[in-house]
DNA sequence: AATATAATTTTGACCGGTCAGAATAAAATA
DNA sequence: TATTTTATTCTGACCGGTCAAAATTATATT
């Protein structure tokens, strides 16, 4: 049945991931992806259309569940300092989990350079980041806790610290920076909308 | 003499660089740096070890010239305001130069969590990166124009920023954000390190 | 200066190895 | 039995690295 397939489909990007992870965007070969999977190498073929397209799906189902996971996490909160606050702990989640995340994530977006389908992807998960920002900010402006800072700009500039951040934290083999860097992060974001001082000037 | 094979090496350095922005790092074979430095395959390996090898000279030489060009840019100012502003124009550089070094900055970063090489060459420039970010605050900080923040804290949060609006902009296809996006990480950082409620709680 | 010799640099054919994709067959399942 | 899944093998393309020979440049000799 169709629900069968769709397990399987979602075992073998389960796989990729893993692979992608451990080895590497363009080192894992469709062999990687059956072993990870414990299949062996035609089910791949058989499920997708070829290597690109595994990828294309794992890079959408990643982007997908990253946004749920963190749009759910505002979700559960009521005031915007709490949704934020919410939003940059679940977007570093937790050490481990967000080095592997963020390696295979890094790799596709420097393939996007090269391939508008991930491209194409990685805008539609940068849009579901921006409403994020931008739901927060409006509800900050509402209650008053937020100062008037152009709306648009900011969920940029938000995605755009936690990227970074995120990065930079990578870079380092060292976990014990993660929690240094997300409070870093929320203390910055924190002041930066808050702060009466930024006024939109438009 | 030496002095023309380091012309050499240059030449096929400039044409592994072109040839990683256009058809991306794993893609790159031997012929195609050949092909773009203009000279036989063979070249390549009697200038260097490797591909791999040539890599890593890339990434050098690359993160050097980028940091020589910012601490140049910053040295030419006076104020700590004028050098954070030198510092972040001299990061977003003009579109097309920045998408091309990005582009493959962005490879290598992709690359650095299974390449210890590739991570020591960057460690080196965060290092860089950071102590500009240092210098500019601690001026500002003796100038009296910076709130107290942590020194530290803020030479991270200021190259994050910095990367993270520079990959987002990096992934829209439209050079028109590139000033925006320069513009709102300027105004950001000028915010955040003016604003004298950013006090070092420590 | 002209020639011969040596050193350096460049070339491109070649080899071993790898992989994606295709083809095929075998086994399991319903 | 028909369909799905797994296992195995083949093939053609491609790449990194090698290296002998060619070309060029530098040096020595007369």
């Amino acid at each position: 049945m169709n629900n069968k397939a769709e397990k399987r489909r979602e075992q073998i990007l389960r796989a990729a991931f893993q692979a992608v992870s451990e080895k590497g965007f363009h080192s894992v070969t469709l062999q990687d992806i059956a072993d990870y999977a414990d299949v062996s190498k035609g089910v791949t073929s058989y499920y997708f259309q070829n290597k690109e397209d595994v990828f294309r799906h794992l890079l959408e189902w990643v982007t997908e569940k990253i946004y749920k996971n963190e749009h759910a996490a505002i979700s559960k909160e009521h005031t915007a300092p709490d949704k934020l606050r919410a939003y940059v702990h679940a977007a570093f989640a937790n050490p481990s989990d967000n080095r592997k995340f963020y390696r295979v994530y890094l790799e596709f977006l420097a393939q996007a350079n090269h391939n508008e389908q991930f491209r194409d992807t990685n805008d539609r998960f940068y849009e579901n980041c921006w409403s994020i920002g931008r739901e927060i900010i409006q509800l900050g402006q509402k209650e008053g806790t937020f100062a008037n800072v152009d709306i648009d700009k900011a969920s940029y500039t938000i995605r755009a610290l936690i990227d970074g951040s995120l990065i930079q934290w990578l870079m380092q083999n060292n976990d014990q920076l993660h929690t240094f860097y997300r409070d870093n992060c929320l203390e910055t974001l924190s002041n930066y909308l808050t702060n009466k001082n930024n006024q939109n000037s438009n």
